[in-house]
DNA sequence: GTGGTCTAGACCACC
DNA sequence: GTGGTCTAGACCACG
């Protein structure tokens, strides 16, 4: 699993790092039951301090999302697909929301909203799409 | 002016505070040369401590948007209809665009995060039509 | 509110508050919309590291026994009493539920159990009672 | 002899298992004298490390319950079951007046900690009666 | 090797 | 003043 940090762009860490391995089950790319990297492995790789992960993973077992095998490490519960799933479609939904709404309510059309909307879209899918 | 806080939604106050006087002025609910509520009266208003309040309105002040009329308070500056117009732009497309980044970031497809915007429209649009 | 911490008998020093915390909640020493000690107050009260105590005070925050109010510090949240009394019956129930099982288990008589329990009942009460 | 083991409910794996056994020489499941499993079959049987065993086996003979054959295995020393009997007492003893103290400190009535106790019997023994 | 807890000390934003 | 985040480094129990 491959996760990328940006120490300042002021979302929590610990919480960016949640977010991915939640994404990462939600999308198929982290399955139910398989080991995640331990707390040094993600650490070092990422540059991170080692308690900011373990708590990052402490969480998500909070949630139900990661399990702990004793002396072993931690894996991916087998019920994780449908919580992160759920989650994913609950977090984006409220952030679009909210944005819509603010758009809306500060009396921009709703012609002008989608408009925005597309040229992001574009946007977005060209930069995954052709040039890097 | 009317001016609603949200204590604990992460997003400090005299940013909600600053945000929403920008939003009215490009609204048009607050004209240019009108005068603005005293800092002791909107904190009283809205529950918010003075130094908050203080701190929306010079940094406000700092943008242009309002200046002060001495000895009588502050007004919103003759100009600030134009920089409050493009703000809101800049404000509104910035967090659609990182929200609209995220969905997609995470495995969502192009055309379902369309459905859900469409969906928020047709939401939003009905909230402010028929029904109150 | 007073707190008393026992660093060295195995139960984590952050769960020890959490619990204290949930308990007062839930006997009516600590009210509804009530401040609670600071962090560092708590933390130099008890000598015990703000860390945590603020760890404590986070884990109480996400499952909506506090509330933060922004700058100012953390109150108990409104519907903190039902939330503690469930919680304090569910712990304790659990903890009894599991030693009486394992007495059973082990082939002694409930009425050996009976005496057991009963002795030590008038242990607790006399402690509390007349001789310290 | 069959052992049960949770991995995940606190208790270190190794004190499972020994008391597991004294319980099981204290309930003459286990006699003097009797051969048990080798660290090896255990570890299979039970899903468990080989160390985790080991440990465990180690720490009964350091006790006295278990003593080494030559090159045969372990086997249920002659005195076993005296030892065993008192350390189920003092085990179960000792769980038992934790969780009562516990349900005492957290003003939790007398009257309304028999009834609960009066309840989990009942249901214990039920349990073990009628419907399996 | 694994995760978990704790401390100490620093920095930040907010009120 | 408040809580929140992060780092660094130590120690522990478990496998």
């Amino acid at each position: 699993m491959i996760c990328h940090i940006d120490a300042n762009n002021g979302i929590p860490i610990y919480e960016q790092i949640e977010r991915q391995v939640k994404f990462a089950v939600a999308g198929r790319t982290l399955l139910p039951g398989e080991r995640i990297p331990s707390v040094r492995d993600l650490a070092t790789q990422t540059a991170v301090n080692v308690n900011t992960v373990a708590r990052a993973y402490r969480q998500l077992q909070d949630q139900g999302v990661l399990h702990s095998i004793r002396g072993t490490g931690l894996a991916v519960a087998q019920d994780a697909f449908e919580i992160c799933e759920a989650e994913r479609r609950k977090l984006i939904q409220a952030r679009l929301r909210s944005a819509l709404q603010e758009a809306f309510q500060s009396q921009m059309s709703l012609s002008d909203i989608q408009t925005l909307v597309e040229a992001e879209c574009r946007r977005l899918s060209s930069d995954s799409d052709g040039s890097p």
